[in-house]
DNA sequence: AATGAATGAGCCTTCATTCAT
DNA sequence: GATGAATGAAGGCTCATTCAT
């Protein structure tokens, strides 16, 4: 019946990354189980073993996969339309971006809360994210800041910046439950994500004037 | 023999309190074990099941536990020098005092990490902690934000602010692992923890501008 | 109910021993389930962990637990009528004690048969083993032969003759279902280990002739 | 494209076979595993299966494939130049050859070693290996002590001195990490296997003097 | 005929919890 | 009241075996 095992393989073993996706963004490393991981992936108790080794491997393919996807669907500016804008622009489009990753509800909507996850409870695949996925964001981000300030992309100052704009982003992650309690008029619609970009620019752009550096 | 087995109880809970707070703030709910809090905490296995019933039960003890401590150690600023301040300077200890809490290193170093941790990893315990702990913080600040901005404290524009403070304040915690990779010389002393409350009030204040709304 | 709940842990203890101790020598380490030896011991699965933390350091405290025994049961010759004895008289006593050791039928069937396993399959409680166990029998055969022969205990000759000698008694533990269907005749009661004993005994006192160093 | 199937599952089949008396001999019939047994022989996962059933089956076919190659590689005495020696160098040729089927680390390493193993952890497999294989060296070397002594091949006698010779031989394969400890400078090289096999001898035959029967 | 993806039973270990003292 | 030995469910992982191709 099967007319291709190569695909047929490659289909469970992307399964199983979506289905361990979902199941570590949503309980974490160590409390997600292999055997939950295998029935949400319809797949046999011993399928993490045969297609990945053991549940840490699989974490790591997890994360190498999620890249792939999240690159694919939400290009960071510099990948797009690129250096012409200004810098104004810029930041919304990183802002919005990052919103969009971090809250997309689609069917990957756990790429973004892996990544919070990672970063909040480390394992060793830490140095895999920040290397391949954070810190070419983080250069970005310093890019933008440092065209807005005026400061090198080495400054403390331009750092703290960007640490400023991210953290803002990062809150509605990392507390959604306590936002939805507190503000439970907040959604995270697409129109709902526009607003929150353009909240985040606008006071971000106005939080980091008192930081610009004099120029001639 | 024991000359007061009352006190001598009452002790008991008290450092299986003190210890299930440090183990749940390091590791989470799920990760923690009774046999690691009873170790810490000089007692038999069973004294958690003894003194609380469960360890759920346990879990929702600290916070309430917590909750008296915390105040105790560092009183949010109505309750102090209060509201003859002007608003700049109540922005600056509200988050100065958040950011402490946050990285007390001290003998209680868990209170606010745990409260960081149940905020993303939410339990039952959750509607505990919003409705003691985070919701008068959170009137608090809106109250600040409310008379920086001029917007009534039930606007969506003053709690987007507000929102921005706190989610700058905990990005260094909930990130820190990442922070420690990409900026190395970031310390987190009492100097630094003054830098960054500075750069955070400086940021945040100048960030509201544009928000203001015009008053006569 | 439980009067002396030390000693019935003490006896759990023992009972986990003494099964962990034949299913180990029937099968092997490896081959040998935690599930058997609590189920023979009457105990739960996790008893093991409980009391020995896990099968390896189980494997090891079975070794120590066996010497005691083996020790307080047939006690070398050193230990007993000692040097007065004629070396011939020594030889046949330590031929004797080894089958007695390794054909134990009674209780402790297993004391001999481990040992041989371990020497067979080593794992990490072989050095344990050779140092507890195996080299001071080697010591005291040693010095018998020597005395035998004429030779230092350290000479090769010295080594290869008691290497003779064990090898002769350890064929019919390794060997025993090979003997069993070659020569169903044998047995291994009291008189034939005797009758063994006598037979080895006389072939190593003739066989070691040879080599004997002559003497002044 | 395969131009000749038959000649390659032949192939196949013989390769499977060699890895499996390899990994047997290594490790015992309940330790191996298949996996490793293909992966040896290069050959599917589901090789096993296919070409002999189950593991169990591949076991015995390693046992009948084993004894073509031993004979051919190490004829035993009567085999070769056969009766026209005197009993002294066949017993010497005996040995000898016992020792190098033992010691043999060429490509063929495991026949001995197998055997061995068997003999000490008995499967369904010993029926055919003492019928096939150890009796008829039983035999011989039942032969070539009777004549020593002028016993009967069937005398009790006979199979203790044959038993004698056997263990001192087969103690330095099941003992051979004990061994290794206690008297490191010990070899098994070419050499040291030939000056193994003198002292066997020679301890042997005059440890069977005293049990020679007087004949007129 | 021959492959390799997939299976499910079984292993060691960990854990919160219970129960008899 | 307080202990700690004992429990059983569940977790990650390995393995021989099967089955569709």
């Amino acid at each position: 019946m099967k007319l291709n095992p190569q695909a047929d393989q490659a289909e469970t073993r992307q399964q199983l990354l979506e289905a361990a996706g979902a199941v570590f963004a949503e309980v974490g490393f160590r409390n997600a189980t292999v055997r939950e991981i295998c029935q949400r992936a319809g797949a046999n108790i011993a399928a993490v073993n045969y297609h990945f080794g053991d549940k840490e491997r699989l974490y790591m393919e997890v994360f190498r996969y999620s890249q792939e996807k999240a690159h694919a669907r939400y290009p960071l500016v510099s990948e797009t339309t690129a250096a012409t804008l200004p810098p104004e622009k810029k930041l919304y489009f990183f802002v919005h971006t990052l919103l969009q990753r971090i809250f997309d509800e689609g069917e990957a909507a756990w790429h973004g809360k892996l990544m919070l996850r990672e970063m909040m409870e480390p394992t060793a695949a830490l140095d895999f994210v920040v290397t391949e996925k954070i810190r070419p964001m983080s250069v970005q981000l310093s890019a933008i800041v440092a065209e807005l300030i005026g400061c090198p992309v080495t400054d403390a100052r331009t750092w703290h910046c960007g640490f400023s704009v991210v953290g803002q982003c990062a809150f509605y992650c990392h507390s959604r439950p306590v936002v939805a309690r507190l503000f439970p008029e907040q959604t995270f619609d697409t129109e709902a994500l526009h607003q929150l970009a353009d909240h985040i620019t606008k006071f971000s752009l106005a939080g980091m004037k008192p930081f610009r550096v004099a120029k001639k």
